[in-house]
DNA sequence: CCTTGCGTTGAAGCGCGCTTCAACTCGTAC
DNA sequence: GTACGAGTTGAAGCGCGCTTCAACGCAAGG
């Protein structure tokens, strides 16, 4: 109980645990412009708040649904313009989102096809075992 | 007409127009072991034969589903070791079609999240224009 | 005092999946 | 013969998205 903090700010290790990024890629995102506008303390270490993870949160969800990392600062930058920049944002947003459903469309056409070779390799162990069910 | 090919394989050429393979990807999938048995015309060139073209349109969907190269060569080898190996095929593919589908419902809670956000940025887009629906 | 732990920086390194390059070989056309 | 187009090889290179490394700083604890 000694070193309690008194604001809400987080340590990079804690920032690193609470978002699943790593302490490096944290540090990466901001040397690059991803994250920016991180509060130092008196001891120049990084202190996160809240703004800061929920602006990771978002970028994890353009990760997750495959925006590479160019994509990312293009919204990034947008953000950093301010309210002009709305319109951009949401015709970048708008296209992303077309993209996404147009490959998953494409991944779900594959998979498909996956399940059937799937079906016929069950046939194919099904023969090869008998049709008993099974044993032992 | 002077030099027509009679039997029914293809050049590599042809092949990577029909697979969308570059031909430098077709060698270095041959050179990886993703394919193999290719066979030779006398003048030492590669000539396609309708089985490989099948197992590459299949290698296309485990692509386009994600499968790291090192998971189709997985697959690759043992497609090589013959009947033997169908279980583990089919193992194989199970643990591929699972990880598609978990990794799918990911994106797709990303992508709703994301669908919220342009929501909210054309709700703010329409406050800015006024409730005029469009102008000029 | 010195060690320990947690952080900092800039630069280099890495695994993946191709792509490019340089040098060479064919077969065909002129 | 010469030039061209399509192919061959082994090796090197590249863009992406981090990760690792080396050297250092600083505050607390023993």
């Amino acid at each position: 109980m000694a070193t309690e903090r008194i604001d809400a700010t987080l340590t990079i290790a804690e920032t690193s645990e609470l978002t699943g990024l790593s302490p490096s890629t944290l540090r990466y995102y901001e040397r690059i412009g991803l994250i920016d506008g991180v509060q130092r303390g008196p001891d120049g270490r990084r202190r996160y708040q809240a703004a800061d993870l929920a602006w990771m949160a978002f970028l994890l969800r353009l990760r997750t649904t495959g925006m590479p990392i160019q994509g990312m600062l293009a919204f990034a930058e947008l953000r950093r313009g301010g309210d002009a920049t709305v319109r951009e944002r949401l015709e970048l947003l708008r296209r992303h989102q077309a993209q996404v459903r147009r490959r998953y469309e494409a991944v779900m056409r594959s998979l498909d096809a996956i399940d059937k070779k799937i079906g016929h390799y069950e046939r194919l162990v099904e023969e090869r075992d008998g049709d008993s069910g099974r044993e032992a």
